[in-house]
DNA sequence: CTCCAAAGATGTAGTGACTACAAGATTGGA
DNA sequence: TCCAATCTTGTAGTCACTACATCTTTGGAG
């Protein structure tokens, strides 16, 4: 009962402000389009925009909360699996749902509008930066038998892991690509997703009994 | 003979400005201070600071250089050697100028400043992955064996070890440590170094007749 | 139903980085 | 000596974002 009309309109009016920005940062790129322009797009003050969403960049990055997703998987996985694994189970479930059809081309607007614009791309940085570090608290929290240190390398391995994994993604889907084209692609990522995390797995810190030092 | 009087006095009064800005960020810190405030210090026109800086944050990381370093290095290095011996040297080097008396203090209040502004730790990473993208370009000169790929997720390892152990640093150079604490902790890193190239080693791709599949 | 207080929406005025551009000052060289 | 290139400056403006006062809506108490 906690959410009365008050509150139902004011998440109303806070996706109304996230869609129209949205569409019109798909449409004309993040740079062309003015917070002003936003506003009056959706028909509220500028305020208004502030009073929901802090920065212009969070308009675009509203409701995605991938960052969040490896952390938490962490978190939930069974007792004793490797994390390397949970990692990459996780990865490969965000990406297949990405590629899945009715969401690529969705997706490949996004990802292009996000690489077309600096300052999406330097949030983008920010948020994997945070990322890195909620992954190194949960595999710290999951084996306390890991250094400090080990545990934030590891984060930032396989940070490094995805993007180099989006890159390659970007890069071996083409706009122009064809059906059977992306068939192949798909195939190559999963190729390449695997290659990746084989060698993040030849990094990965020994824990507990073994060492690396010879 | 290229350089006349007019060029020379274009490099001082660019020095002048930076320095002035240094000064200034350091003393202030960097989000306290305008770039207004950096003109009048240095008794030039708001104008002239943009025409020899692009942005603010630029005033900031002029002639630090840094990330030049590891791709050069790995140009230059012997023919044959281990890249990863070649970064780790050139690491090394880097840091143990940086953290030789004399420049320690200095490095620590730069250090400081940057960690305490947004807008310069969100350089720092647009910094850190050009560094990378350079890398990634020396590498596969270096060794045309290399996969695109490879090359990307192994320039990303090695970008990943010198954040992790710049946090390390940080953290075992605190700003009251004793010369004897500041002794060890230097031991400590060096230690930590040694330990984050292990890891790096053991996750570098084969490239030649050796392949990680079994 | 009435009225009040909280909370959301709005408008105004401002700051600060940065751009475009025109005009002034300096300098190298003919 | 004088011109043209180049460096510097000043003006005006854009845009993200903040502070703050005011207006409007809503939920609840009487």
């Amino acid at each position: 009962m906690e959410i009365g009309r008050r509150e139902r309109k004011k998440q109303q009016t806070r996706q109304l402000i996230s869609d129209v920005a949205t569409r019109l940062f798909l449409e004309r790129g993040f740079d062309a389009v003015t917070v002003a322009e936003v506003a009056k797009a959706a028909d509220v003050a500028v305020q208004t925009v502030f009073n929901h969403f802090p920065t212009k960049e969070d308009l675009f990055f509203d409701e995605t909360g991938w960052w969040a997703g490896p952390a938490q998987a962490i978190r939930e996985a069974p007792a004793g699996q490797d994390p390397i694994t949970t990692l990459e189970e996780q990865y490969l479930t965000v990406v297949r749902g990405r590629l899945a059809s009715g969401h690529l081309a969705t997706w490949r607007e996004f990802s292009r509008t996000m690489t077309e614009s600096q300052a999406l791309l330097a949030r983008r940085r920010q948020i994997a930066e945070e990322m890195e570090q909620t992954i190194a608290a949960a595999l710290l929290e999951r084996d306390p038998g890991l250094t400090s240190l080990r545990a934030r390398f590891a984060a930032a391995q396989f940070a490094a892991a995805q993007k180099v994994l989006e890159d390659e993604l970007a890069r071996l889907m083409p706009a122009d690509a064809t059906e059977e084209e992306l068939t192949q692609a798909n195939a190559e990522l999963e190729r390449a997703t695997a290659e990746v995390f084989d060698l993040v797995r030849r990094g990965w810190p020994a824990t507990h009994g073994e060492d690396s030092r010879g």
